[in-house]
DNA sequence: TCTGGGGTCCTAGGACCC
DNA sequence: TCTGGGGTCCTAGGACCC
């Protein structure tokens, strides 16, 4: 069973503020004026075409009478945290796969529930409506694909079932692109060789097919064609990396800003990892020039370390460089980012550690509960207020 | 229209090793 | 002297997802 919450950053939104709540036209992902896209749209704003993941220039030129807000992660993460708990009561393994989506696993389970599928998804609807006032569109499937694609079919408010044998004609109402996996340049390419329905690819025999895509392609084609996905749920253990990124309000050509920005997202990126009792192995800087041009320089760490310091001298040999080739080019920086991977659990102190080091961890310990109790600005390094400030 | 921020996974070439 | 085949690890970029 997939759980997909209906327009959930703009319904979040109007439960915070009342004042958003018969605002037909709502749009959130930043102020009408910024350098940013729309996180989601209202089912009002959706009428003129606006999508999410669209520039919001182009949205407020689509919709120029609409709200535009900017949402809070926080009330994101809680609502999500409360459709958590939800989909946990109702089966055996249940994992959120986003903060507006989910997976129930309920294979092996007619036996515990006294109601059909479609009876519990009812309940888990009504529960989630109960918990957050939020409502969700479900569906029903024998793999996570299948019911991936009913939930997004049974939007907004409803409920899909598609029963074991039924894949195969279910998918073949289907495009290509509206399959999990096949984002817009897959979508192009196959287009490009006259490929753009599942029908078409459920016609086709395998040799043309792996003539027009190559073998490895053709495969995956056929399987998803097919209406075969994965059936297993695995939560994921470790993290693969954590990363902070900004993008600036207009180009930035000077590295004395660039350096006060790479600090405070270090800081960010290290505390994250202490919070989770991580280390980094390395880590990888991301710029993007003036001109959308995207540049990742990575740097293996001589220790893994979740200390700020020690991310951030190799950040700043890695940003030097970097930098240098993009005045090369002409192009001020349009985003910096930081991220930390090659991720492990954090193990005991060395006993024969440094002792500049021991330092600088009890330091850091000292910060941390500081930031605990009053925020993560209550408390940093100097020269992230630069001079005269 | 002018392009976010947080992630995951895959590919491909080069270094290195046996 | 010019040359294998298999494997791993590293880095950079790209596609995709929400």
């Amino acid at each position: 069973m997939h759980v997909d919450l209906d327009a959930f950053f703009v319904e979040v939104c109007r439960q915070r503020q009342p004042e958003l709540r018969d605002v037909d036209l709502l749009i959130v992902g930043g102020r009408r004026e910024s350098r940013g896209v729309v996180q989601s749209a209202s089912y009002g704003a959706r009428k003129f075409g606006v999508r999410s993941g669209m520039p919001i220039g182009h949205a407020a030129r689509l919709c120029p009478q609409a709200t535009f807000v900017k949402g809070d992660f926080v009330h994101y993460r809680d609502a999500s945290h409360a459709v958590r708990a939800v989909i946990e009561r109702h089966a055996p393994a249940a994992v959120m796969t986003g903060l507006d989506e989910g997976y129930l696993d309920l294979s092996g389970t007619d036996l515990l529930y006294p109601v059909s599928l479609l009876e519990l998804a009812e309940q888990v609807r009504n529960e989630i409506r109960a918990a957050t006032g939020l409502d969700c569109s479900i569906g029903i499937g024998p793999n996570r694909m299948i019911a991936k694609i009913a939930s997004d079919y049974a939007k907004p408010r409803a409920i899909c079932e598609v029963r074991p044998g039924w894949e195969r004609g279910f998918a073949a109402g289907l495009t290509l692109a509206a399959l999990p996996g096949i984002g817009p340049k897959t979508a192009k390419r196959l287009t490009e060789r006259g490929l753009t329905d599942v029908a078409q690819v459920q016609a086709t025999p395998l040799g043309d097919l792996e003539r027009l895509v190559g073998r490895d392609e053709a495969a995956w084609l056929v399987r998803r064609a097919e209406g075969r996905g994965g059936t297993v749920l695995r939560s994921p253990d470790l993290p693969k990396s954590v990363s902070r990124e900004t993008t600036f309000n207009r180009d930035v050509s000077a590295v004395a800003e660039l350096d006060r920005v790479l600090l405070l997202l270090t800081a960010r990126v290290a505390g994250q990892l202490r919070d989770e009792g991580l280390v980094a192995g390395a880590i990888v800087l991301k710029l993007r020039h003036g001109d959308f041009v995207t540049v990742t320089r990575r740097r293996a760490l001589s220790a893994p370390t979740a200390l700020d310091g020690e991310l951030l001298a190799p950040a700043r040999e890695l940003l030097a460089p970097a930098f240098a080739a993009a005045r090369a080019r002409r192009q001020g920086i349009r985003l910096l980012g930081i991220a930390a991977v090659r991720l492990a659990p954090t193990e005991a102190p060395d006993l024969f550690e440094a002792p500049g080091r021991t330092r600088r961890r009890e330091l850091t310990d000292a910060v941390d509960r500081v930031r605990a109790r009053f925020g993560f600005a209550a408390v940093h390094s100097g020269s992230v207020r630069g001079k005269n400030r």
